[in-house]
DNA sequence: TTGTAAGCGTTATCAT
DNA sequence: ATGATAACGCTTACAA
């Protein structure tokens, strides 16, 4: 038993084909008496529009491509997860894809958007390293978040929801400055080659060190580029090492809530206490970082927000191209993790 | 601009439409010197099939579409995250779509069948209510992931990957008895009506104690069925309520890592220790709880064993309609958050 | 080996 | 207000 078709439903409310496609998509006109027999039709076959005929004929479809790096950070996932029902909620439906840190999502965007037609493209985690030719040739609006395309590019040409990554790492380190630290580790992972919220965050920390007269030491930053594992191991490791060779530092600021995880447990394990003996900060703002124990204090993203900007955003480009690039206020989250040196 | 369709192609190349689709699909035959005409054409034209228009004619996708029900739980993110990778491996695409626990996933399937086209379906984490004619009326393969069907149901209708949600969770009990605890809590939730593997993780809880002689106080148990918050929140508040009633507790048991985070969390801050005062053992083996302070014990499910077979069982009733129910180990790990009482 | 033509289930342009 | 009818881009008999 096929399911039910358009046809289906016109012979059996007796009206023609095109009449039950206006009563469906609200196009159009007909009579009050019409409609209803046509939705009594819809109802009694349980008939559900073929999305692909659809498709076909709009030249469109209602489905947004999520692509996201690194999708095994919570953070990224909170986003996902937020924007997931947002899509839904606006009668489109999301398609996500992982893509790796070592694959160029931009060839990727271009792949998905001939291949499975979707009507828009949303990265999230991604490098700076675009072109004008890269927007121009995507074919369908392209919204970035929690990064930007490089200043070369039209602004007109994609929209964008991010914070200000340095202002926010500088924030948090002047804080531990502000707490009388001044031998500040920090744990820092460049993913790719490029300009990335990794490397602006990094020079958050050193204009923060800069302007408050601490001279900057290479030996207080992990640096390792070649990131294996997870956000919680590198935390970990590159702690360790951050400890052994720096016996004076006394507070460590780091990229991600998953690092200042791995960090915290480093220092647990190795006798430490936070904060007496080290204070620590993350970065993000992800739900278990509360429940840690001690609690982390962390500069806190607006994961909720930036979901619904970016979607808020998509929804215009659809209708009318207009493009916006909006950054958002991140707030930080004391919860005890940190203390007077 | 257009993008190039079939016809560009046949028309570059100079042969025939289907002579194209021939080529392309590697269905039927064609001379070695056309093929790389049309190859030729098609790199030149940087064409790619329209998916919408294949599908449509098909009657079928190569989408699998993947239903998650709290996918904020880490754990079934793993899975999810695993699946991803495995899919587009085996050259499929994923559609992910989250229900909440008031939606019934299987009405939802059949709309997403319906209207999306996918080949396949993929559950992760619902009830045990289905019935014959639910899967019959599905009209494509269906996968259960960590969870089944109930027993009246017809096994090969369906393929399903799990563990022994009752066993496992006794072990888990076990271990605190035979470590001499006696007042051992529980902390659980059942997210719906139904039987669910929350359900069954009980069931073993009480089988352990029964077992060993121990009789079940409900008062050790956390009550709320509607359950709120996240995972962290109800395991924080759960444990707040349990140690209040139950000085004499000394161990915990939980169905789940993000419940047992927060429940340490709630142990903690009450100024107890643990394991001194109270042994904790979380179920799932989310990589955090081994990064929290201390480290938790916990049972822990192969999460990317369950996704491997998950996908490879999906593949095999869409080759061949065999249908596979398979039940995994998973391991006590101990990590020493639970001591002799 | 190759091309013609008939759909797949829609939407949209026309007449009516 | 309504109903034929022509696309949309593809696959697949069926002919040639």
């Amino acid at each position: 038993m096929m399911n039910a078709t358009i046809k289906d439903i016109a012979r059996l409310s007796g009206v023609g084909i095109s009449t039950v496609s206006r009563v469906l998509n609200g196009s159009g006109s007909a009579s009050k008496e019409t409609k209803e027999r046509v939705m009594e039709a819809v109802r009694e076959l349980n008939y559900v529009p073929n999305g692909n005929a659809r498709n076909l004929k709009m030249r469109q479809t209602s489905k947004i491509m999520v692509l996201v790096k690194s999708i095994d950070n919570p953070f990224l996932q909170k986003i996902v997860h937020e924007m997931q029902s947002l899509i839904f909620l606006r009668g489109y439906t999301m398609d996500i894809r992982n893509v790796s840190n070592f694959e160029d999502e931009m060839k990727i965007a271009k792949e998905e958007v001939r291949a499975g037609n979707p009507c828009g493209i949303i990265m999230i985690g991604g490098t700076y390293g675009y072109t004008n030719e890269d927007f121009g040739s995507l074919g369908v609006p392209c919204v970035l978040v929690t990064f930007e395309a490089c200043s070369a590019v039209d602004r007109g040409l994609y929209s964008s929801v991010t914070i200000d990554d340095v202002a926010e790492m500088k924030r948090a380190t002047e804080y531990m400055i502000a707490l009388g630290h001044r031998r500040i580790g920090c744990i820092y992972s460049n993913n790719s080659d490029g300009e990335t919220p990794n490397t602006l965050r990094l020079q958050g920390y050193k204009q923060a060190l800069e302007e408050h007269g601490i001279a900057y030491d290479p030996g207080l930053v992990s640096q390792r580029t070649d990131m294996w594992g997870s956000g919680y191991v590198f935390g970990f490791n590159m702690m360790k090492i951050l400890m052994a060779n720096n016996p004076d530092m006394t507070a460590v600021v780091t990229i991600a809530d998953v690092m200042a995880i791995g960090a915290a447990k480093a220092i647990l394990t190795s006798g430490r206490r936070i904060p007496e003996d080290i204070s620590v900060i993350g970065f993000d703002g992800i739900e278990v970082a509360e429940y840690y124990s001690p609690a982390l204090d962390t500069i806190a993203q607006p994961a909720q927000q930036m979901a619904q900007y970016a979607i808020d955003a998509m929804i215009q480009m659809l209708q009318n191209r207009k493009t916006s690039h909006i950054v958002l206020e991140s707030s930080l989250v004391r919860r005890g993790s940190s203390m007077k040196v």
